[in-house]
DNA sequence: TGATGAATGATTGTTGACAATCATCAAAGG
DNA sequence: CCTTTGATGATTGTCAACAATCATTCATCA
């Protein structure tokens, strides 16, 4: 068998279609956080009818980017101080797990790939404009959850990171604090390729911490207090 | 506002209903792993309409209980050794997440709960039969991250307990290993109890991992050379 | 003035019918 | 005998209409 290009087409039901759409218009802060939904204007816009729509803001909300209340309406779910608190320590918490399991698992291979990303991001410090070292902190972290092996973790990361993104996108402040990022993460990559997952893990969790505090403090800091 | 009993009815739809019933049968392992599901028999059976249906089928298929492969056919999902491997891991994760965060963030009220639980483990191990002694187990467990504070954590932890559950259902062996409970959740708690989040992390995820080579080792080694 | 209750419009919940797609199997051809 | 092709039945995908429910408004009355 030689190689070929790729030549399969995913075929994608109109209901996945509509919620891509959507969430890519929730991601990029065009419906903003509380917006209401209602179904036939949807179905209307989009081009689809109100059982597909349904279906696709059903997708929506099991990755509580959307809000259902019975027999009223569909909303742009919220953010709170509370909540960006929760998605960051659930991103920690997957983060954390999949860095045990990646140390206690680790090959040949995985540290290869974990050292060039690593080598990445020390590239990106030197140079590169803020959102170039955004793309390269969140790659470097998603290289550790790829290789963890295990396809649960690394499905329920990606739904984590979709909020996350979304957090960055509603946010004003959209780049992250410019933080010295391989002095940061050069602890992590080494536990993990010396093998050591308990080190592993309270690094990882401790580096996605430090991001809450660090890029959304302050935001996150006016919240609180708006809300106290 | 004194405290009332609680009078709050929960309406449901059809399609949660549908989807509580179709999930009872499964965890019950009366539609085992692999069984085909055809949305015009289940709607019969169930006496709701195809859309309802299969509105209840997506969210089994969100708690990756039923799968669905498109234009073709529903059916339950199936379980072999890696997606063990894999629940037990991701439950391990959320767990000494639950736990790095508890301890983190303990309270004298989190502290009484946490030694109240461990009692009753010790009551269980003493006397009670293997059903008592594995509600203990999970009451214990679910104590820790119900206190976590993480609605997120909450809800992921109680998606995969219901998987841990249906394993549990399928598989032969009912009863988990006769294991010294208190011997094993001892340290555990202590770490919990003197905010030693490093150490809660390491001992919860170490605990969880321990079930998946204890209480289903055997069937699990079987599927792994079948596979083989 | 404030609470109560009925009418109303808007929105989701549910349904059955039709279209698109897939898996199966038998026949034709080499 | 094996592979390919076409027909067929079964099953999911999509749709538009109807029913149930909710939020709002406004008139009524104590």
């Amino acid at each position: 068998m030689s190689a070929r290009p790729q030549l399969k087409i995913v075929k994608k039901s109109l209901a996945e279609l509509a919620a891509e759409r959507l969430r890519a218009a929730i991601l990029a802060g065009e419906l903003p956080p509380g917006s209401r939904l209602v179904e036939t204007a949807l179905a209307e816009e989009i081009g689809a009818s109100r059982g597909t729509i349904r279906a696709a803001l059903s997708e929506l909300e099991r990755d509580r980017l959307v809000t259902c209340t019975r027999f009223s309406a569909w909303a742009v779910a919220t953010l709170d101080a509370q909540r960006l608190w929760e998605i960051y320590t659930l991103r920690a918490t997957i983060e954390s797990g999949a860095a045990r399991l990646l140390a206690e698992r680790v090959t040949d291979d995985d540290v290869k790939a974990v050292r060039e990303a690593e080598r990445d991001l020390d590239a990106a410090e030197r140079g590169a404009a803020g959102a170039d070292r955004l793309a390269c902190d969140l790659a470097f972290h998603a290289t550790i959850v790829q290789r963890c092996g295990n396809r649960l973790l690394i499905d329920a990361y990606a739904s984590i990171a979709d909020q996350v993104r979304w957090v960055y996108a509603v946010s004003e402040q959209r780049s992250p604090a410019r933080i010295d990022l391989v002095a940061w993460h050069a602890p992590l990559s080494d536990a993990i390729c010396r093998g050591d997952g308990d080190a592993a893990a309270s690094l990882a969790f401790a580096l996605c911490m430090r991001s809450l505090d660090g890029d959304l403090g302050e935001s996150a800091q006016k919240e609180a207090e708006a809300q106290a």
